[in-house]
DNA sequence: TATAATTATGCAAAAAAATGAATGAGACGA
DNA sequence: TCGTCTCATTCATTTTTTTGCATAATTATA
């Protein structure tokens, strides 16, 4: 038995490959891999990964969605930020090297009201805010981002 | 707080502001915020965070090692790529939206001889190895990376 | 080199996470 | 409405991770 992220790698190769429609099917598939799971680990995996039903041509399928809302993803961004510091006009946050696109990106899905928008480089990310009277509402966007550990 | 990733969240904080030369040290600052730890627990975290003794002007301090090298960062890396294809010429790989870049970085780092260099988009990195002779091999490095779980 | 200071690690306990079995909940067609 | 199918959830259990303590190993210092 592996380790469950590598179930989870399989999973997103089995789906992008594959037409699953139900979780059930999911579990031969993955026991032809020799990993044998329930359809009641499936149901939590799939809520992690951020799969969704999908209606295709025929009937419907699992998709992976690559969305910005699945646990994985916050505490991986909560990971990439180093910190951050501001004046009256905008923040900025540093993160790990080369992972200022993937933060920026984030947080512009985010759409929080008080962004109007965020410029990426390498490790740095510039947030503008849609008022110098809302940093302060923005910082406490970031921060909340930051200490990202509730399940 | 209680959990290890905001333990670790504040250690860098703390590395990056102030002036840190040893453990116990740390255990301190901790305390002061309201976390409670041994020596013990810092060197564990230590090794996870890639955090370096360098030597400062005055003594030696800890300073985070922006490097790619963390168990932390393998594991973050495996879970943002989808799925990868080839031709004969070159390697697609496709990421979660907007992990691109950080991907291509990572794999920049990893100075693999068969790699001339990477270009990457939103979702989609391009890799270009240093002969096409080498795609093959190029193709193990990617998956190997892909399966990164052991600890 | 000897001593002190600091860090790493083996081990056991505690805490947290993952999992399966059973079952509840919801959708859908007969 | 009833039965069927599929997914989500609860509960109990197993497995894994985290942690502190004690101490070994290492590093710095006199």
């Amino acid at each position: 038995m592996q380790s469950k992220i590598s179930r989870q790698i399989k999973i997103k190769k089995i789906l992008k490959k594959n037409y699953i429609s139900s979780q059930e099917e999911l579990v031969q598939y993955l026991a032809n891999d020799g990993i044998e799971v329930t359809q009641a680990t499936l149901s939590r995996d799939f809520r992690e990964l951020g799969v969704v039903r999908t209606s295709a041509t025929e009937g419907s399928k699992y998709t992976l969605t690559i969305d910005e809302s699945g646990k994985q993803i916050r505490k991986l961004i909560a990971f990439e930020i180093l910190n951050y510091e501001h004046n009256e006009h905008m923040v900025v946050v540093r993160t790990l090297a080369g992972r200022a696109q993937g933060v920026a990106h984030y947080i512009d899905k985010l759409n929080s009201e008080f962004i109007i928008g965020t410029i990426a480089g390498d490790d740095t990310v510039l947030i503008i805010p849609n008022s110098i009277k809302n940093i302060s509402n923005l910082i406490e966007v970031i921060h909340k981002i930051m200490n990202e550990d509730q399940n």
